[in-house]
DNA sequence: CTAATGTCTCTAGTAACTATAGCTGCAAGA
DNA sequence: TCTTGCAGCTATAGTTACTAGAGACATTAG
C-alpha cells in the first residue's frame, strides 16, 4: 500500500492534485490508515497513471472522465473512446494553425522594430491599430492549457 | 461621447469585459452622465482597442499593463516593449512545438483505434501506458490565454 | 406614458489546479 | 523517551481572464 505521497512521486502527479481528482470524483475514496492516512493500491496507481497521461496529451478533465468510465466497461465498442480522442486531436490541430497566425504577425511587430523610442516602436503602434495586420487574427480560442 | 454599449461593439469587447477592465486599472474609471452611466471619449476607445488587440496576439493582461504604461511615455526607448513581445512570440512558438508532439501522438492514437470493443482499443491502451508513446509529452506548460 | 432595452452594482462560477494556515501522524536519532 | 522534522490532514482562498446571474435604475422608441 502507498502513501499519497508514493503515489504521487511514482505517477509524477503533486500530492494536492491528488486530493483534488480525488474530491472532484476522478479517483474513488481510498482506505484510511489507523491515522486516517490515505493509503493506494496498485489499481489506483494505474488509474491515477492513465490520467495524468491523458492530461499530458491535453484531455480536459470532462473528457478523462468519460475515457475513464469507458475503460471500466471493455465490452462496448471504441467509437466512443475514438471520437473523443478525435475531438481533442481537432482541438490541437486548430489550436496549432492559430498559434502560428500569431506567431507570424509578432515574427513581424518584432522584426520591424528599429529599436529607438516608443514614440516610433512598431510594436506598440501595430498593437494600436489592428489595421496593420497581415491575418485574421481576431479571434481568440478557448485555452487548453 | 459613447456609452458602454456603444464602445464594446465598436471595439469588439463585450460589455461586462470593458467593465472588467475597468476594475483591474487596465481602463481609466470614465465620465459619468448625470444618471450614473459610463461615458467614454476617442481616447479610452483607442486604449481598448489596444488591449484587445494585444489579447488577439495572446499577450497575457500583466503583459498589456506593462506595455500600455510603456506607451505612455513616448521618449523612453523601445527596447521595453520590444522585449515583451519576443518573450510573448517565444512562448507561442514554444506552445506551438509542445502541441505539435502531442499532435503526432494523438494522431497515432487515432490511427492505430481498430474500432473494435473497449477492451482491445488502442486508445485506451495507450492512455494507460505512457511506454507506448514515441515522444516526450510529459510536461503540460501554462496555458496562455 | 409605457414598454423595451441598456446600464448599474455585486456576487459567484468557470478549468485545473496551487498555495496557505493550522492541525495531527509517524519514523528515526540522541 | 523525547523530540525534531517531514509527511499528511482539512478547509479556504488565490490564480487567469473573463462570463453569468440577480435585482434595481436609466434611457429611448413608439
Amino acid at each position: 500500500m502507498l502513501t499519497i505521497g508514493k503515489l504521487a512521486a511514482e505517477t509524477g502527479v503533486k500530492v494536492p492534485t491528488v486530493r483534488y481528482y480525488e474530491q472532484i470524483g476522478l479517483l474513488p475514496p481510498p482506505e484510511r490508515s489507523s491515522g486516517n492516512q490515505r493509503l493506494y493500491g496498485p489499481l489506483a496507481r494505474q488509474r491515477l497513471a492513465f490520467i495524468r497521461h491523458a492530461r499530458a496529451l491535453g484531455f480536459p478533465l470532462e473528457a478523462i472522465r468519460d475515457l475513464l468510465s469507458l475503460s471500466d466497461r471493455p465490452e462496448l465498442p471504441c467509437s466512443a473512446a475514438d471520437a473523443i480522442a478525435k475531438a481533442q486531436l481537432a482541438a490541437v490541430q486548430a489550436r496549432i494553425a492559430q498559434l502560428k497566425a500569431l506567431e507570424q504577425e509578432l515574427q513581424r511587430m518584432v522584426i520591424q522594430c528599429a529599436h529607438g523610442t516608443i514614440a516610433d516602436c512598431r510594436v506598440i503602434e501595430v498593437l494600436g491599430d489592428h489595421g496593420q495586420c497581415a491575418h485574421d487574427h481576431h479571434t481568440v480560442p478557448e485555452a487548453m492549457e
